[in-house]
Parts: C-alpha cells; sequence; structure tokens
DNA sequence: CCAACATGTCATAGC
DNA sequence: CTGCTATGACATGTT
C-alpha cells in the first residue's frame, strides 16, 4: 500500500487515473504498463487486513483520501465502486492476463502516435495523453481516442493472446497508444489492479468533463445491462480472449452509443461493429456478474459504459451509482454464497448446527476463557462465557438439545427443578473438563456417533471424583456448570434448589476445585512460559556475553599491537635524537611525550628515588624481554 | 521399577 | 466476611 500510495499521491497521476475513470481519454495505459506490476501485487494478492477492513474505513481512508472535497457523492460512489472491486479482485485471478493482452491491443491499434517512448508515457504521461485528450469530451475530443480501441477492439484472437502479451512485454507501448485507449476498459482494468485513484485531484478538470460524466452516464443503460445480464448467460465464457474482446468491445460500444466517429476512418472498425459491440458489452456484464467476477473488467465501467444523451445531475448520480456498484456487489455475494452455502452445506450437513456454533468457540476449557468467566459474572456474560463448555458437553455426547443446551441462566430461570432422573444422561455425561483437548477431541469425534457408541463413550469416559460423588447426591449439575456459573447464580441455585447441607457442601467443594483446578493450570501455565521466557532471555544474554567477550578480547589485542607501535616508533625517534655528548638517547632514560596540543616533546624518565638497582635490573630485563 | 512429567487437590496468601 | 485467584506442596496417574 506504501507503493500504491506514493504512485497516487502523484498529482498528475491521479488526475490522469482519475480522468479515464470518469471517461475521458487520457494516457492511463502508459502509466500501468510501467507501474502494473506493484499494482498488481497490491489488488490481486488482498492481504486479510485489507479485505477485512471495515466498509467505512475503506471508504475513507483506503486511498488516503477521508472524503470527496467538492462532491461527497462522487466520492461515495468511488467507494462504492471501489469495495465493488474488492469484491471483484477477490475473485480475479486472471486480470494479469486480461491487461497484457488489452495493452498490447492498444499498442497495436491503429491510432497515430507520436510517442513511442513508454518510460516517457511514465514519466510524464499527463503531456502527452491528457493534454491532447482533455480539451474535449469524450465524444469529440479526439477521434483517433476512439478509433485506436475500437479499431483494436476485435483483433485479439484466443490464439493470439499469448503471443501478443510477449509482444507487449517486450516492446514498449506507445504512449499516444495507451492513452487513445478506452476509458471504460482503463477503468475496469485499472481498477481491477489499482484500490482506486484519488478523487480530490478530479475535480480541477471536472468542468471540462462533466459533461461527459452526465453524457456517459446513465440509470437507464445500467437497468438495461442488469436486464440483459440472464439472457447472455451462454455468453459466458471464462476464456480469457473472450474476455478481453468484451472488454475492448466495451469501450465500442460506448463509442458507437456516443454517436460520434462511428464510421470514422477506423481501419479495423466495420459497419457491423455497433451491434455486436453492444451484445459484447452486455455479455460482459453477464460474464462479471455471473461465471468468473474477476474476468469481467468491463462491469467496473459499468455507469460509465452507459452512453446516452440523459443529463443526469451528479446529486443523484451517487446514489444511482450507488445503487448499481451495491447492487452487483450483492449479486456476487449472493451468487458465491450460494455456491459456497452448497458446497458448506453439503459437507456439514451432518453435522449439529449446534456443534458447529460450538466449533467456533474455543474447547471451553481454554484457560484464558475458563478464568475470564469468573471475572465476569453478568448473567449475559456467563451464559456466552459458560454455555459454551456446557456446548461442548453437549456436542460431545450428543444427547438431546432441551436438557444439554440449557445454559446456566436458563437452568436458573426455569422454575421447575430438573428430574435427576432424567438429567442424569444429559449432565452427566463428560465432566472431563480439566483437558480441554480432550473435550474438544471428543464434541469433534463423538457426534456422529449413534446411541450405541454414546454409551460406550460414556462407560469408557471417566467421571472425575467430584462428579461422581455429585451423581451419587443426585446434584443436577455438571461440574462444567457448577464451576462456570457467575456466583449469584450459584448461589441462586443452592437457594432455589433445597439442596441439603451435604449436597451444598459437595457444590461448593466442586466449585473450588474446579476454579482451583483452572487456576492451577493456568498457574503452571504462568509458570512454563515464565520458564521459557527466562531461558530465551538467559540464551540471548550468554550470546551477548560471549560477543562482548569476543569484543574484549579484540580489543585488548588491538590495544597490545598499538602499544607495541608506539614503543617501536618512540625507540625510533629517540635513536635519532643526540644528547648534549652527541650520543643517541637511550629509550630506557627518556620518553616521548605527546601534549594535548600536538605537540612532542622527550622527558626523561622519572624513576623512583628509593628504588634499588636490584629492582631496576629486574625491570630492565622484563622490558627487555618484553622488547 | 524408576524417573520424569502431567494433573488434580489442598492450603494459604492476597485482593 | 466471602469469593476468587495465584501458587507452593503433595498425591496420583501416565509415559
Amino acid at each position: 500500500m506504501q507503493i500504491a500510495k506514493k504512485y497516487f499521491t502523484e498529482g498528475l497521476i491521479q488526475l490522469t487515473i482519475l480522468l479515464s475513470l470518469i471517461g475521458v481519454r487520457v494516457d492511463i495505459d502508459s502509466y500501468l504498463s510501467g507501474y502494473y506490476t506493484p499494482l498488481a501485487e497490491i489488488n490481486l494478492g488482498p492481504s486479510s487486513a485489507y479485505t477485512q477492513t471495515p466498509f467505512h474505513s475503506l471508504r475513507d481512508t483506503l486511498d488516503g483520501f477521508s472524503v470527496h472535497p467538492k462532491c461527497p457523492e462522487l466520492d461515495h460512489f468511488f467507494a462504492s465502486r471501489r469495495l465493488l472491486e474488492e469484491v471483484r479482485t477477490l475473485g480475479a485471478p486472471r486480470f494479469h492476463t486480461q491487461l497484457n493482452a488489452w495493452l498490447v491491443q492498444q499498442g497495436s491499434g491503429p491510432s497515430t502516435s507520436t510517442d513511442s517512448d513508454t518510460g516517457a508515457g511514465l514519466e510524464s504521461p499527463e503531456d502527452e495523453g491528457r493534454g491532447e485528450h482533455l480539451p474535449g469530451t469524450a465524444h469529440e475530443a479526439n477521434p483517433e481516442a476512439e478509433r485506436g480501441p475500437r479499431g483494436a477492439g476485435a483483433c485479439l484472437f484466443p490464439e493470439e493472446q499469448e503471443e501478443v502479451k510477449v509482444k507487449e512485454e517486450e516492446e514498449p507501448v506507445p504512449l499516444s497508444h495507451l492513452a487513445h485507449s478506452s476509458s471504460l476498459e482503463q477503468e475496469g482494468l485499472l481498477e481491477g489492479v489499482t484500490p482506486l485513484p484519488n478523487p480530490g485531484v478530479h475535480h480541477p478538470f471536472l468542468s471540462a468533463t462533466d459533461i461527459d460524466w452526465s453524457n456517459l452516464l446513465s440509470v437507464s443503460d445500467i437497468d438495461d445491462l442488469d436486464s440483459l445480464v440472464p439472457e447472455h448467460l451462454p455468453d459466458l465464457d471464462s476464456d480469457i480472449s473472450s474476455a478481453i474482446s468484451q472488454d475492448v468491445s466495451l469501450h465500442d460500444a460506448m463509442v458507437t452509443n456516443a454517436g460520434a466517429y462511428l464510421s470514422g476512418g477506423s481501419e479495423s472498425g466495420t459497419g457491423t461493429r455497433p451491434p455486436r459491440t453492444l451484445l459484447r458489452l452486455e455479455s460482459t456484464g453477464s460474464s462479471f456478474s455471473d461465471a468468473s467476477p474477476g474476468l469481467a473488467l468491463g462491469l467496473a465501467a459499468l455507469p460509465f459504459a452507459s452512453v446516452s444523451g440523459n443529463l443526469i445531475p451528479q446529486s443523484t448520480l451517487g446514489s444511482c451509482l450507488d445503487e448499481a456498484v451495491f447492487d452487483q456487489i450483492n449479486q456476487l455475494g449472493l451468487d458465491g454464497l450460494d455456491t459456497m452455502d452448497n458446497q458448506l452445506l453439503s459437507c456439514l450437513g451432518c453435522i449439529d448446527p449446534q456443534v458447529l456454533e460450538d466449533l467456533d468457540s474455543d474447547s471451553g476449557l481454554s484457560l484464558e476463557s475458563s478464568s475470564a468467566s469468573p471475572v465476569s459474572p453478568g448473567s449475559s456474560e456467563m451464559s456466552s462465557s459458560s454455555s459454551s463448555c456446557w456446548d461442548v458437553e453437549c456436542g460431545a455426547t450428543g444427547y438431546s438439545s432441551e436438557a444439554d443446551s440449557v445454559p446456566a441462566k436458563g437452568l436458573v430461570d426455569r422454575p421447575a427443578p430438573w428430574p435427576p432422573a432424567d438429567l442424569s444422561e444429559s449432565v452427566w455425561h463428560d465432566h472431563s473438563y480439566s483437558s480441554p483437548a480432550l473435550l474438544t477431541k471428543a464434541s469433534l469425534k463423538e457426534e456422529p456417533l449413534s446411541d450405541e457408541d454414546e454409551g460406550s463413550l460414556l462407560e469408557e469416559r471417566e467421571l472425575s471424583r467430584d462428579e461422581l460423588r455429585a451423581r451419587a447426591l443426585c446434584i443436577p449439575f455438571s461440574a462444567m456448570q457448577i464451576v462456570n456459573m457467575p456466583v449469584e447464580e450459584f448461589m441462586e441455585v443452592l437457594d432455589s434448589h433445597g439442596f441439603s447441607s451435604d449436597q451444598v457442601t459437595l457444590l461448593r467443594d466442586i466449585r473450588r476445585r474446579g476454579k482451583n483446578k483452572l487456576a492451577a493450570q493456568n498457574c503452571r501455565k504462568r509458570k512454563l512460559d515464565a520458564i521459557t521466557g527466562l531461558q530465551e532471555e538467559v540464551d540471548r544474554l550468554r550470546a551477548q556475553r560471549d560477543r562482548l567477550l569476543r569484543d574484549k578480547h579484540l580489543t585488548a589485542k588491538t590495544m597490545g599491537a598499538v602499544g607495541q607501535q608506539i614503543k617501536q616508533l618512540t625507540r625510533d625517534v629517540l635513536a635519532r635524537l643526540r644528547d648534549d655528548a652527541g650520543q643517541p638517547l637511550s629509550p630506557e632514560r627518556f620518553t616521548l611525550q605527546c601534549g594535548a596540543n600536538g605537540r612532542v616533546a622527550v622527558q626523561p624518565i622519572r624513576r623512583p628515588a628509593v628504588a634499588t638497582s636490584a629492582g631496576r635490573k629486574t625491570t630492565k630485563r622484563k622490558k627487555e624481554k618484553k622488547q
């Protein structure tokens, strides 16, 4: 995203992209051809954070712009389309191919171009691209702009696709070819790659293009497209070449509807083009909305692809577009959901929904959850925290949900006491709550078992001592329930069920032991974590110590070498100096002293007056040996 | 059989 | 005072 932001903060590029988005033919392909890779990485590899970003934040901050400064509707529209593109890109793995092939088409188009340097286009796309096409509207500004794509629109065949892709990669696309590319296609392609351009930059040029805005946008055409979607489902084809031709023809349709240059000097354009392109336009939308959402890039430009003479105010534009966009989103989502739901249901049909719900929760014995549940003694919180544990038990045994799935709150609120005889099976089935792994395993494994298996498993499963005691005293609660219910609820249970003193004592013991058991687990876990952390710290400190020791040795070695060099230099200097007698200065009697100002002075070595001659000799010998 | 480990339980301190 | 948590110590079962 940083790269994308960097790119999009370049105002000219932003402007180019934005103009392309609103239907003005600008040189955006040159931009794309150069920055395609990073942009593609941005969108084709949606990070979880990116896709999971809340809609409001997506709308407001994805492009780095909070609100469209002048046109909130437009901003909203862009945000909506951005969201739609996010949805599309999730399922558009073949976007690269489409983009490449399309770019080649533009490059091989008949448009007259004076620029052949793609790099120049990248450097200053607005100079050539927008400079030519901005002054006029989409209908009249630049005949080449419409002639180019149309000429190249239907020229790509499946067998040519790969070749063209290579060609596109090898040869830089002429700038003007790219500049003349269809805004619709650019939009669709671009939005498949980029998280939408900067809406804010677009405004200064709105005055020059707002007419195109109004002309290009038509709600009725959007509706038509929607209505046409089902009619052309047979046209849906995952073939890339088909999708490409559709995308290119999309622009042709726009141009045709615009009524300008329909019969212009397009080399490849023919008189039979308009009907065919229209059909392709429709099929493009259908392909997007149904078969392969990612391939239907043209639908990204559907609001703009609808070309009519209707002038609609921008205030209404936003809402209309939003509806269209979100209809598409809904359509996508519903289609995907239908498929996914069918598959999921087929896989999970045999699983009890309750168990499915339980799978979302933790094992019910998670130390965190278990320890947290008492901290939140609210009834609602209790039901959320402890019910998961109980549900696990329910899922583990597969008992009837009437008895098993009753949460603690329900237990307490239920006026009628539970018959121990009936609850014996439903409550005393699995109380191995101390072992989360066992619980999870049991809950997952035992669900599809039959009653016979349940019985055998019940027999196999050992009840804890507290469970046995509670069963002996006919206490109609599981240890999990007793432990996890809030204290208020527990007190209410003790009061409302008319338990004997033994039962109450046992209930309290079970609760105390259960909580202490969980606390012990927590404590041990913390202890292990602490030990692990300390061990890691020990390792780290040990490594640091070794590193420091190595540095110390190296420093000492260096210091020794430097000292030797100094001594040698001192000897050399003193050997070149002469005393009054003309004799060389002895290093034993003189030394060199470096002053703070950089001066070097010869100083006699001061020896202790009390030093014995023997000591001097010993010192001298040592010095000599060292030297 | 023994050691190591895991787990439950008790006692206790502290909040 | 009560309930809860944390933790050391001990017992017991498992590997």
